[in-house]
RNA sequence: GGUGAUGUAGCUCAGUCGGUUAGAGCGAUGGAUUCAUAACCCAUAGGUCGGUGGUUCAAUUCCACCCAUCACCA
């Protein structure tokens, strides 16, 4: 039975580029997508950019563009960058569309006269100078529990406290750095606390098989018990100046980009059904008996477990069949570090000649259907593509074909259908096809090894190179190579959804249809003729990563930040380490000032018991006393040696309890935070500083 | 801080609904081979299954606590 499939990946963001982070969850959407149109079902697969918001304005402005302007820019690139992987979109419009637009307004005026939105007054922080709302994101300030200063407006870095902007001491505008004000306006709001909402929310996410059970217990985390009423209703308004789409009938509010996203997923597909003849109403309608997929990365499943289909139910659409929630990617082990050069872009990649199905196949090797994040190791991935990908995989056509082009020209001998590898592929393709359904790449490719090495166990035991040098033999060897070469076609069809372009090359090579799941039940036929054989891929040197690596720091370090702090909805797929910590905004001298930096005069030092970093230190601040301070410094520094030295301590921090005591300020020292250079480096003044003296 | 996830050979990961000698691939080592853009084949070594306690005839597998990493707390 044909089956219709309505699949997305989340938008990107129109703010950024392209990273190996977004890569993850568009390689395994298309993975998918490629395997159900290879099993010759009608599969859809659209995305869009994702164009509004406050970060997108603000990055125009600053950019001397108009915010059209900027998204058609970002746009050419996000698809030249998409392609370039082989991501293979049906569709990949824009959100800022009149199709979005038309879905946005009616959804909005269906929830309208549900009675699900709700306006109210709402106080807000503004810029005086901006002229404009400030997005907690775009305020900073102190911590109101722990006093950090330069703290997000909805929560400390340091403390890991969790508030409101209205909470936050001394706060000031990212973008102006004027001091905001409150003011009132209205807001529109979806009322997620509709016991219409909590009720159906309930039902639908504890539906079996519509979340991964790790997310439907995320899910009912989040509305709580039957009685909670733990969800609030969801602001889905902003005040201009914001880049969207205004609100029928209320004139100055727009649509929160969070708001129309999703949308982009129905404005995407409606342009598609457009230009392509499909029924739009078949897939979206409330009994529509068509499968929704959507693909995202696990820190937006808020959006698309609780908001996004309660907005679908009760606007009378149909809501979606099931969510495939991802984790993110990591390299090296660690978060994506623009100073460590493992914050790559999609473009770098492709530009310093990688080949991105090396990393398609890379990725495909380490994912499964659950929210676990997975790790990039470099140097895993040059090992396992090489080994697997080239090594064992493309060597079993690479080590066959000469025979036939040279001795047979070109014409494959019939193949043994009886042979132990064919019938283990047959065997096996059934399983293969449901890890691949499963989303479990990891044990499609590996049992796809598998049978690679059985193949290549048949050339070794075979050994067509002893048959060659014997004339007598010219049957078995033609044979033995008609084998390897049909071992290497039904494996190709088995990594066809992972390596599109191999797939594509190899079907050019022995010079037939594009291949389909079925084609596998079936060896060539005796006599089909092959096209001369070229190499299909070539091995990762280890010198393209380390250039990769070079030239991802350098591009960052050349092109500074200037981008806005990411918006609440940003939608990355990862976590860089960039977006955590953006290009920090000026202080005035009056901040700086508030910091008391005096120079310290080490008097005792010594092991703390059951601390493997700290060293406690007694600091004589001459005039002002003594203090004691803990300070992380154990694994560079003996403290018997720091006895007497003079360094520099924040005089006024608030004072810290730890478990071994109490800590009353810090010394100050230097360290790579990317741990690229051990070490670390306390500060010293020069000759003559004595003990107390402010540093400034 | 609360909640959750993860922690298994040098690396990347399987696995164990508690039960004889814990698996794979890569890497390493040795052998074989030369068709293959040094690839392939055979063999060997290597793990007190994060730590500590508990339940049990038996725990890597269950429970508690601890440590580390990560995420969420909208």
């Amino acid at each position: 039975m044909t089956r219709k499939i309505l699949v997305t990946s989340a938008l990107p963001y129109a703010n950024g580029s392209i990273h190996l982070g977004h890569l993850v969850e568009y390689i395994q959407t298309d993975i998918w997508v490629r395997f159900q149109k290879m099993r010759g079902h009608e599969c859809w697969y659209v995305c869009a950019d994702d164009t509004h918001g406050t970060p997108v304005m603000l990055r125009a402005e600053s950019e001397g563009l108009t915010p059209e302007e900027l998204i058609e820019r970002v746009h050419a690139e996000h698809s030249r960058d998409f392609a370039g992987f082989h991501v293979g979109f049906d569709n990949f419009y824009t959100t800022h569309s009149l199709e979005t637009r038309d879905c946005a307004n009616e959804i909005y005026a269906r929830l309208l006269a549900s009675g699900l939105i709700e306006k109210r007054v709402i106080e807000q922080y503004y810029d005086p100078l901006k002229h404009m709302f400030l997005p907690d994101r775009f305020i900073k300030g102190e911590c109101p529990k722990c006093g950090t200063a330069d703290q997000y407006g909805d929560n400390c870095e340091k403390c890991g406290a969790a508030y409101t902007a209205n909470e936050i001491r001394n706060p000031y505008s990212v973008i102006s750095g004027a001091k905001p004000e409150i003011r009132q306006s209205e807001h529109h709001f979806f009322k997620l606390s509709d016991p219409r909402c909590q009720t159906f929310l309930r039902r639908w996410t504890q539906t079996e098989g519509r979340l991964q059970p790790e997310a439907a217990n995320k899910l009912q985390e989040w509305l709580g018990e039957k009685d909670d009423n733990k969800l609030t209703d969801w602001d889905i308004s902003r005040d201009a100046p914001y880049f969207g789409f205004e609100i029928p009938g209320a004139p100055g509010k727009y649509f929160y980009v969070w708001l129309d996203a999703p949308i982009g997923y129905m404005g995407s597909f409606s342009n598609l059904c457009a230009r392509r003849g499909i029924d739009f109403d078949e897939f979206w309608r409330a009994d529509s008996t068509t499968e929704l997929y959507h693909f995202i990365g696990k820190d937006i499943l808020y959006f698309h477990a609780l908001f996004w289909p309660a907005e679908l139910e009760h606007a009378g659409y149909r809501t979606p069949s099931k969510i495939f929630a991802h984790g993110f990617l990591t390299v090296d082990g660690a978060k994506m570090s623009k100073s460590r050069g493992t914050f790559i872009t999609a473009e770098s990649y492709l530009r310093q000649g990688l080949n991105p199905e090396w990393l398609r196949y890379y990725y495909a090797a380490k994912l499964s259907a659950s929210m676990e994040d997975i790790d990039l190791n470099l140097d895993d991935f040059i090992a396992r593509v090489n080994a697997d990908l080239i090594g064992k995989f493309v060597n079993i056509a690479s080590r066959s074909a000469g025979f036939i082009s040279k001795r047979f020209a070109g014409r494959l001998a019939a193949g043994d259908e009886t042979l132990p590898a064919v019938q283990a592929i047959r065997e096996r393709r059934a399983l293969i096809a449901e890890y691949y359904e499963a989303r479990e790449f990891s044990k499609a490719t590996r049992e796809i090894m598998a049978l690679t090495d059985l193949a290549n166990q048949y050339v070794d035991s075979v050994k067509p190179w002893e048959l060659a040098r014997q004339p007598e033999q010219e049957t078995a060897l033609h044979q033995a190579c008609s084998n390897a070469l049909n071992l290497f076609r039904l494996l190709t069809i088995l990594l066809k959804p992972v390596l599109p372009a191999l797939a594509s090359q190899t079907e050019a090579f022995f010079d037939v249809a594009p291949f389909t799941w079925d084609d596998g039940q079936q060896l060539l036929a005796a006599g089909h003729t092959l096209h001369p054989y070229q190499h299909l891929m070539a091995r990762i040197d280890k010198n393209q990563v380390v250039a990769l690596l070079a030239a991802n720091r350098e591009s960052m370090t050349a092109t500074p930040e200037v981008t806005a702090p990411p918006p609440a909805p940003a939608k990355e797929p990862e976590t860089p380490e960039a977006s955590a910590t953006p290009a920090t905004p000026p202080v005035g001298i009056d901040e700086f000032m508030r910091i008391e930096l005096r120079i310290a005069r080490i008097r005792e030092a010594g092991h703390v018991d059951g601390a493997d970093k700290l060293v406690r230190l007694l600091l004589d601040l001459g005039p002002l006393g003594t203090r004691q301070v803990f300070a992380g410094i154990k694994s560079a520094y003996d403290p018997a040696k720091l006895v007497g030295r003079l360094t520099v301590m924040v005089a006024n921090l608030a004072p810290r309890k730890m478990k071994f005591g109490v800590s009353q300020g810090m010394v100050l020292a230097a360290a790579d935070v990317e741990g690229q250079i051990p070490g670390i480096f306390l500060l010293s003044p020069d000759d003559g500083a004595q003990p107390g003296m402010r540093v400034k």
